[in-house]
RNA sequence: CGCGGGGUGGAGCAGUCUGGUAGCUCGUCAGGCUCAUAACCUGAAGGUCGUCAGUUCAAAUCUGGCCCCCGCAACCA
């Protein structure tokens, strides 16, 4: 493990409000970011979340509401920012493609490329669509017509720039082979190298000529173009945390990244795309890309034109922010598809987080209150039982370092869930009331104190997922003596979904 | 024959690489307990592991055929 910890979100693009599948990847994000810096110190991770603000989607969907695009990005950048604040996020820096900072090194990038024979003038032709303003390749045309709009389709010639990806596609391929950690989960490392041993690699058209649109960044040796969004917006990972200097060389105290995460849609550009743009600036590869799953409702992909897209903050106003975020860390192996449904959240809610986790601190609270007027006493002979969980609390931070190492955010939880499940047996067990009536203080006495070093273990290891109640359980929970609040997690009865 | 993933008790999954009593969570049923949020603990019922054939002393696991589901198939931010 090296000592400083640079991890990412995508740029999330603001043509549309955030929606879960972003609070998902950047919840995860946010869990390892606090994990991380529990481990090695707060001054050495560095979190990076931000938006994708230019192009085609934009520009229209500014249009739409009589907005000007610089307008319409700070209005959804905004809900970006509200919602993260609103999830607990702790990023370091949040980055904004349309920023001078961003603007100024992707300007940078492609002068240095355009220098070193990566990128060059050619021409692009295709089947375009006027009124929808978009190209479509001959197989997505229906009956010949645009498949949106049904009018005829044309085939233009234009002027652009593209970028050599091509050259390197022998180099990746290499590079990937040698890497085996590179590209995660492993279903997605094979998917990669399949693809680039399968196909050949076009060079990528990276402009865009300004009277077809005009929102991005213009080429520095071609002002009449503006940079095609994603060569754009890759780079934020390196805008954000450094700069090159007057010998092209780029400085940064981050970089490299030690993990890119997102979502399985936008695997490619971060493992074909960005690795080659990097090795022609002669830049350090970031060392992991993971690519999380869906989530699926009713099976269904989520998206805006089937209606179905759920809304993180009504979640959380309904759940509270803590069952969210376990919620989505620990229903499903991180990597995979998910099925969203409020019946599942009201399923791990009452399961998980009523019943074993908070009704295991109430009722030691309980109990404190009831043998040791809330004073919690002294650690004391440990039986067999005892000895297991003292052994399990040993073994736990090992457990979770290698979940987590892998990004199995579910499994780290269920590791922390095993404890906590041993804690209530061992209550049922050891049968306290009947210490208490036989007088066997010193029994109920280690019996009690090792229930408080459980959950204080618990809550070390639930803090990166729940925060606040990591914090609720300390508080509680005190130095010497407790402070006995509500419940952590009230039952949710008769739950009604939707309603 | 484009590539890949998958089909295991009512639901969701693990196990398949390295054959040898089919495991987990939820649900259902019964019992126990009272510190606790009708929470907790114990026990039980429930599966010929998609299908057909083969290899083997032995197959969820290996081999082949078939059926079904789901992704991906290069500028879609």
């Amino acid at each position: 493990m090296r000592d400083k910890f640079y991890i990412t979100t995508p740029l999330y693009y603001v043509n549309a409000s955030p929606h879960i599948g972003h609070s998902y990847t950047t919840i995860a994000a946010d869990c390892l970011a606090r994990y991380m810096r529990k481990k090695l110190g707060e001054e050495n991770v560095w979190f990076l979340t931000g938006t994708d603000e230019h192009g085609q989607k934009i520009q229209r969907a500014a249009d739409a509401k009589g907005l000007s695009p610089q307008d319409f990005a700070d209005k959804t950048s905004v809900q970006f920012k509200e919602l993260w604040k609103a999830l607990d996020i702790s990023y370091n820096d949040f980055i904004r493609t349309t920023e001078p900072r961003h603007v100024k090194t992707v300007q940078k990038v492609l002068d240095i490329l355009l220098k070193k024979g990566d990128i060059y003038e050619g021409k692009y032709e295709g089947l375009y669509c006027t009124p929808c303003e978009t190209f479509w390749l001959e197989s997505q045309l229906v009956e010949g017509k645009c498949p949106d709009c049904k009018r005829a389709v044309e085939r233009i010639t234009e002027k652009n720039y593209f970028f050599r990806l091509s050259k390197y596609q022998g180099w990746l391929l290499n590079y990937i082979k040698n890497e085996k950690e590179f590209i995660q989960p492993d279903s997605r490392y094979e998917e990669t190298l399949s693809f680039l041993e399968l196909n050949k690699l076009n060079d990528l058209c990276i402009s865009r000529p300004g009277e077809r649109l005009s929102w991005g960044i213009p080429l520095p040796f071609a002002p009449d173009h503006v940079t095609y969004v994603w060569f754009d917006a890759l780079i934020n990972y390196i805008s954000a945390v450094g700069s090159f200097d007057d010998n092209d060389k780029y400085h940064s105290k981050w970089w490299p990244a030690e993990l890119h995460l997102m979502a399985k849609d936008i695997l490619r550009q971060h493992t074909v795309y960005w690795p080659i743009m990097l090795h022609a600036l002669d830049i350090e590869l970031p060392k992991r890309v993971f690519a999380h799953g869906w989530w699926l409702i009713n099976e269904d992909k989520m998206s805006k034109s089937r209606g179905n897209a759920v809304n993180p903050l009504e979640m959380v106003q309904k759940y509270g922010l803590d069952a969210y975020r376990y919620f989505l860390l620990r229903d499903v192996p991180f990597g995979s598809d998910g099925n969203f449904s409020e019946e599942s959240i009201v399923k791990r809610f009452n399961g998980d987080l009523a019943n074993d986790l908070g009704n295991l601190v109430y009722r030691t609270l309980t109990m404190l209150e009831k043998y040791y007027q809330g004073a919690i006493p002294e650690k004391g002979k440990l039986n067999e039982q005892a000895g297991k969980i003292e052994e399990k609390i040993k073994l736990l931070p090992i457990e979770v370092s290698a979940a987590m190492a892998y990004l199995d955010f579910s499994l780290a939880l269920e590791h922390i869930w095993e404890l906590i499940n041993m804690a209530n047996k061992y209550v049922e067990e050891t049968k306290p009331w009947n210490l208490a009536k036989e007088n066997k203080t010193d029994e109920l006495k280690s019996f009690i104190r090792l229930l408080v070093d459980v959950i204080r273990e618990a809550a070390e290891h639930i803090y990166p997922f729940m925060p606040q109640t990591a914090e609720s359980i300390k508080e509680q929970m005190g130095q010497d003596k407790i402070n006995k609040g509500k419940p952590l997690f009230p039952r949710i009865e008769n739950p009604k979904p939707g309603a």
